[in-house]
DNA sequence: CCCATTGTACGAGAGCTGTCGTAATTCTAC
DNA sequence: GTAGAATTACGACAGCTCTCGTACAATGGG
């Protein structure tokens, strides 16, 4: 067999996805960084593609959740296991809620990231 | 002392507030409902003014989590703690966020409640 | 002062969450 | 078939979350 449909993946119908799951999803710093990864990067990455600073089970763990509560959608290819975000399916749903999280998501980096760059050359001294 | 200033409220600063724990605060049924609440009847509630179907105590907890994720405002008035959204502050840090939860979370609303008055009259817990 | 109203604090319990390590599974390449 | 790479499954653990009941505190009116 040739075919990828030996492993097929639990994915929650469009009907079944609920904001406060996705919302859930979405409140984890590494689920959020996987998001924005992939909605920035590329519409599929697989699994070894993110750089995640925790252990491969626990990225399982997080990939799981995002699948579950429909925010990603998942398939193998060979020995890899493709993501992608359900775009189509949030904006039906929810209409804007994915841009504005992934906005907000993005502004506060940016924010951070300046507020790093104005404390730490007075007191700390140390930059990336 | 006619002052309420004896009870004051620890509230994050704009500065300080997450979006992780804002999706968090918000991911929950029974603070998305409150929040949903504040949106759309009044901006300043007293706590006693919702019908949550939780104990006094959890209904504290719950305040306390928005609070101090910044999505609300509390402050005492009388025997009352009114509390409000911090439409401003998040619009500020998280542009559009907050509207395109509630409106997520109003489109399911009307969702869930057409699909129980189609499910329901008809087959009376029997669906495909 | 006493009491009703309103909300808090504290302690507790059940359940979920994030994390890990190790063993097992699936596919590709030889 | 064998080896290797990618990923999952399982069991375990600490910590957080949601929930409650009871006891306590603050305000306003008699």
């Amino acid at each position: 067999m040739t075919s990828n449909a030996g492993r097929a993946l639990a994915h929650p119908s469009r009907e079944e996805i609920r904001v406060e799951g996705v919302l859930h999803a979405l409140s984890d710093p590494i689920r959020l960084r996987i998001v924005r990864q992939l909605a920035h990067d590329a519409d599929e990455l697989a699994c070894s593609r993110f750089d995640l600073p925790v252990s491969k089970s626990t990225s399982t763990h997080h990939f799981r959740v995002l699948r579950e509560s429909g925010v990603i959608q998942q398939f193998y290819r060979g020995t890899a296991k493709l993501s992608g975000l359900r775009t189509d399916d949030l904006d039906t749903l929810f209409p804007g809620l994915l841009d504005s999280v992934l906005g907000a998501a993005d502004l506060q980096a940016k924010r951070l990231a300046a507020d790093a760059r104005t404390d730490a050359p007075e007191t700390a001294g140390l930059q990336g």
